[in-house]
DNA sequence: TTGTAGGCGTTATCAC
DNA sequence: GTGATAACGCCTACAA
């Protein structure tokens, strides 16, 4: 006979529970998954059977679970590079929400490597993975990212392409940027730089364009202010940038930085040139300003919280909802701090 | 309505590459499993069965071969506080590591929080995560963390306890502080501050008591310039502690601070009061100095790169032979980085 | 209202 | 040398 009276080892099955609790599988099933009211199991049946899978200890199996249900609720956050600061505060939130919504988070990190993407997918595939949050890999060419992916619900956060391909979720950064630039402008800056990405994605783009725009209007635009960087060894070019700039016989009075890494060194140049940030010139940076000390330089403080939160929930809903291509396009608005000590994010 | 075509393609399993080989599913099986040989199966048949997986893009399922071999290659990484830098940067190095060894890193943030723990542990172990890495959570007992792990091989990373319990890999704590410390003392600094958490985790007591030994040694003991701090509200107490010594009439001439989250807020307290450092007063910081701009701000320079793969080859091998407790008490040396400009880390 | 049984895709133990 | 055939633990029609 077949019945499953063998215990292996010290692990608790659903049939250890059935016959500790004198039912059938199904019915501790049905119990467990909070189907009893559909199922109309008895409240006696029903109370019996959560007391034994309390007292016995008994965990679900989540992976017998996912190989007969096809779903794991797990989600997996690609990150482009978890030990940049912005990043690494995605997915601490993502994470907590992710838990609060009963979801297990996987986070990945691309490193910014397209070739690595296919066999992630993969991964993800085989793994069963519910859904994915992802930040575009830098420079990469639009639809390569929707072509790799086998079919699970995705939702971009932070960058973007210009084509709306699957759902996400950002700051309006265009028009957070033409408020920094104008408060510069504002603030008697006439010779105001931008430091930049050369990034082909989108929320760079914007941030620029606005930054663009705003200086073509005032017409201030002076084509030889604009510093766009790659992402190797731009230490060197904007620290040569700087020094060019501030020894110039019409220095820069103004800069405006399009994300919290080249902030960083920006403010650490201009200290070390002892440029005196906030009366020498008039800085406005992105994300944290950790290396500002000493200083209050106005930042972009995105809300990384509520960014987080919200791609989750679209992502969670077009995961219940089966709902492939959630498409929404989601902006959350971005404000400009202008004391950032001590407290960078939240 | 979009269709769900999509999604059915890439459902291809063992049977179905079987069937276009001509073979039986056993067969399909050992043969990409590299058991060929073992198992004396033709190179012809072999060949046919590696040419239909590659026609098909057949890819094993994961999730049913977790819940057939109870493994899963998947490896935990649970880190205190994933947005700290340095916890970051160990989460980056697991990552890349475990990918060159075929394992998936699982990174999940425990938050510094006990109470998450059994729930932690019941997800692993649900998910047949084949072993941990932990950075132990701060001011916890010892024990709790063994009573509540059901029997996964784990490696402690950074953090560590008194007793061996399980394997575990970390820097000379002791003997760097006491390098920092002779090294301070060295450059004349009679009055030496510390400043450090009030922690009772061993990794702490040993950075502490390598100050606390070497100031004593040379009778330059002051219990009054000690600032051990808590990990809520460390930022005022720091920098009342700092505005109080530097105003005194016999004010602080050397600082050794213990972690890289405090060195940062020292900084900036002292760049904020004035005080040049480096002159006015001599300071060796713990890891990444972000916030030393304009100055260069010595520090303790973990190898984390080398601490992670460690840790990695440690908790594998361990998993591999199944030795559940691999009690190995691994030590990297840390070194005393005297310029920290742009490259905190590596 | 409860129980039976089939199957998810793999691996492993047998026979042939 | 190769192929049936059990499990692994769970969910869910479909019976009873």
């Amino acid at each position: 006979m077949k019945e499953k009276v063998l215990k292996k080892q010290s692990k608790v099955s659903m049939q250890d529970v059935a016959n500790a609790a004198g039912v059938s599988r199904s019915t501790v099933s049905f119990v467990l998954n909070d189907l009893a009211k559909v199922r109309r199991i008895s409240a006696d049946v029903s109370l019996r059977v959560k007391e034994a899978a309390e007292k016995m200890n008994y965990q679900v199996d989540q992976v017998a679970r996912s190989l007969r249900t096809g779903q794991s609720r797990i989600i997996a956050l690609l990150v482009a590079d978890i030990s940049d600061y912005f990043f690494a505060t995605v997915a601490y939130h993502c994470q907590e929400y992710a838990e609060s919504r009963g979801y297990t988070l996987f986070i990945i990190n691309t490193g910014e490597k397209q070739y690595r993407l296919r066999e992630i997918f993969n991964l993800l595939k085989t793994r069963k993975v519910d859904g994915i949050i992802m930040v575009p890999i830098a420079n990469i060419e639009e639809g390569v990212i929707e072509k790799l992916n086998p079919g699970i619900p995705m939702v971009y956060i932070d960058r973007y392409f210009d084509t709306l391909h699957t759902g996400r979720v950002r700051i309006n950064n265009y028009e957070v940027s033409t408020m920094a630039t104008q408060l510069l402008i504002g603030k008697g800056c006439r010779r105001t730089g931008l430091i930049t990405y050369n990034e082909s994605l989108r929320h760079m783009k914007d941030r620029n364009n606005g930054y663009l725009d705003t200086i073509r209007k005032s017409d201030l635009f002076d084509d030889s202010l604009l510093c766009a960087v790659e992402y190797i060894n731009y230490r060197n070019t904007i620290s040569d940038f700087l020094a060019k700039k501030m020894r110039s016989a019409t220095p820069l009075e103004g800069i405006f930085i399009t994300t919290g890494g080249l902030s960083q060194v920006v403010i650490r140049c201009l200290v070390n040139m002892d440029v005196k940030i906030q009366s020498d010139i008039q800085v406005i940076g992105f994300d944290r300003m950790d290396a500002a000390v000493g200083v209050s330089v106005p930042y972009v403080k995105q809300p990384v919280k509520d960014l987080c939160e919200k791609a989750l929930n679209i992502l969670i809903e077009s995961i219940i909802l089966h709902s492939d291509g959630s498409m929404t396009d989601y902006v959350l608005p971005a404000s400009i701090v202008t004391d950032s000590f001590f407290s960078p994010f939240n």
